[in-house]
DNA sequence: CAAGGTGTTGCCACCTCTTGCCGGGCAGGT
DNA sequence: ACCTGCCCGGCAAGAGGTGGCAACACCTTG
């Protein structure tokens, strides 16, 4: 409509023969006046360009990615789309891919190793390289994917794969530590699924920084790391006579909250609560959830970059994982001990 | 490693001409094997299949779209990907697609019609088609978008374009008379984006109702649709007499409920909150959302699903907009007008 | 036994763009 | 005037599939 020509009677567009054509050049002209600034004459560029936007071109990036796979085009895994963990994740990973000329997929995996390996499976052969964040598969499964393809996997470590995490133990610890200091001294922890990494990093470090606090520690779970699995965690909880508990993450936090209010239980005057991620939503739930919070913001870019960096330079040379830190973000659904 | 034969020495996978040597046959009969079943001999086929499973062949769908752009990638264009709106929708967009054969790539617009267009120009020639989500384009861009590729949109009537629609006349009637049966006359509407199509919608049909039911209505805005939106317009709607509001999404009215109770407003005792959508996230805030609930669900599946028509038979016959019901949810954040 | 039908497979052109290589034209040095 | 070397544009070979057409084997039928 806006545009000159006849555009618009059919849904195929011009290719660079059409351009080639047009301008009266060779198609290979035309394909270096794009992708190979420099290679061609200043003036022959500028009108083989001028005559490419009159006819409405647009490289058709699967022909481009044709010889050389370079499709400009790469993935983040998440494994629940909808948990709210990974929205400043997904948003800053985006930005980031594009700003270095990519385009980033996202790709939901439904909480299942079983989704995930498909989802995988049809987008890995399109995509340049892919960041795994917090993955449900096994370490040999991503090993075989980060064969295929640059790999980041994020919230994990694995053998020989790049990785970026966030400092589960000092998180754990400041949780403990403000919780030891509220006066609290039987502490629970909600343990998220098996197949989590972190989990089982988090679990280890609060065993760890209550036995150094002496306090009295136990594990509940695994639970789903949803509002469903919170409430479940919930019913679990009453049984016991811990004081204060820290969860797998902010939604098991949440959920937990929300059946201890509908059991009659208060928090924070019966129950401490503390979640794990700082997630949109961990504000204005009530009360308002005390947690350790990962710079979520950071993380999708770093992982990104860190891919990019990969894809520049295909050196086997691994590096170490990456960690970001974590703090504490005291809110309401932490008091003292009566 | 699970794996038979030499794998894993190279990112490079194996290519129909590969498995076409190892099994002494010509590559277009490899392509046809898993192409065109039936055009190949059975046992030919099932020994190619066994020969491809062996080497760890997988086809290679970009190439696979070269000929006739047939990539088995749709795209679904949302306004916001964390706004929980979108999550139900989403997911069973994905799911009706992948049972089709077809993967969906989601991709955010970060409520910015540049971001859309900018994205929907990198990823337009990538997909067969695309499901716009709450577009924020104009009329005519959406148009141009469509002469592209098989369009369907969302929330939204565009001449000439498939959509799906939910009735937001029926879903704000039955808010605006819950509100007067409870009560209320001075009602207030917090308006959304200006570029939004449904919110035209939703306060044409506000006033309609509310002028037939005799009550006062305003409006008040525009705001972002964001928490941060809802934010501003409790700051206003402090100013206003108003004993109730219908805000233009659940996120707003989240945003002006935690607003209004830092301003010390009490919710639903001094004002009535109303939400559309209900989202993820509105049934735990506090007070829970009162909300005109749209069957996100469905809407997805039903958007795809008009897209894969309009692949299977690319008849220019448009048909009309497919309306899709709304009903109300009374939650805690309305009350008797005292 | 020849003619015709059917079912399978191979050959090759094609989809769009990239890239190595080559040659023509031109400028500058001798 | 001739050689050298650079710059620029063209040619053609892929990249990994698809699909039309033809060949060929084998079987049926007259």
């Amino acid at each position: 409509m806006g545009e000159t020509g006849e555009t618009g009677n059919s849904r195929t567009r011009p290719t660079i023969y059409d351009v080639a054509k047009a301008a009266g050049v060779a198609p290979s002209t035309v394909s270096r006046a794009f992708s190979r600034p420099g290679r061609v004459n200043a003036e022959t560029a500028e009108r083989i360009r001028h005559v490419a936007h009159e006819l409405g071109y647009r490289m058709n990036p699967i022909a481009r990615g044709l010889p050389d796979g370079r499709t400009a085009l790469l993935a983040i895994v998440v494994a629940d789309l909808t948990n709210p963990f990974f929205f400043e994740i997904i948003r800053s990973a985006e930005k980031t891919a594009i700003d270095s000329g990519y385009t980033l997929l996202v790709v939901d995996a439904h909480e299942s190793g079983e989704a995930e390996r498909q989802a995988l499976e049809r987008t890995l052969p399109l995509v340049e390289g892919v960041v795994l964040a917090t993955s449900r598969l096994s370490d040999s499964a991503i090993r075989a994917v980060a064969k295929q393809r640059p790999t980041v996997v994020m919230n994990r470590v694995v053998t020989d794969v790049a990785s970026v995490i966030t400092d589960n133990a000092e998180g754990m610890r400041r949780a403990v530590e403000h919780l030891a200091g509220l006066g609290h001294v039987r502490i629970t922890y909600l343990a998220g699924p098996e197949a989590s990494w972190a989990d089982g990093m988090r679990w280890r470090a609060f065993r760890r920084t209550t036995q150094e606090l002496g306090l009295k520690a136990r594990r509940l779970g695994p639970f789903a790391p949803t509002l469903a699995g919170g409430l479940s965690a919930a019913q679990a909880l009453t049984t016991h006579s811990a004081t204060a508990t820290v969860a797998y993450n902010d939604l098991l936090a949440i959920g937990a909250m929300r059946g201890l209010t509908r059991l009659g239980v208060e928090i924070p005057r019966e129950l401490s609560v503390i979640g794990f991620d700082n997630i949109f939503g961990s504000d204005f739930c009530t009360p308002p959830l005390t947690t350790v919070a990962a710079p979520l913001r950071h993380f999708g870019a770093f992982a990104v970059q860190r891919l990019l960096n990969q894809l520049r330079n295909p050196s086997p040379g691994l590096s170490l994982p990456a960690l970001l830190p974590a703090k504490l973000v005291e809110r309401g659904s932490t008091a003292r001990h009566a």
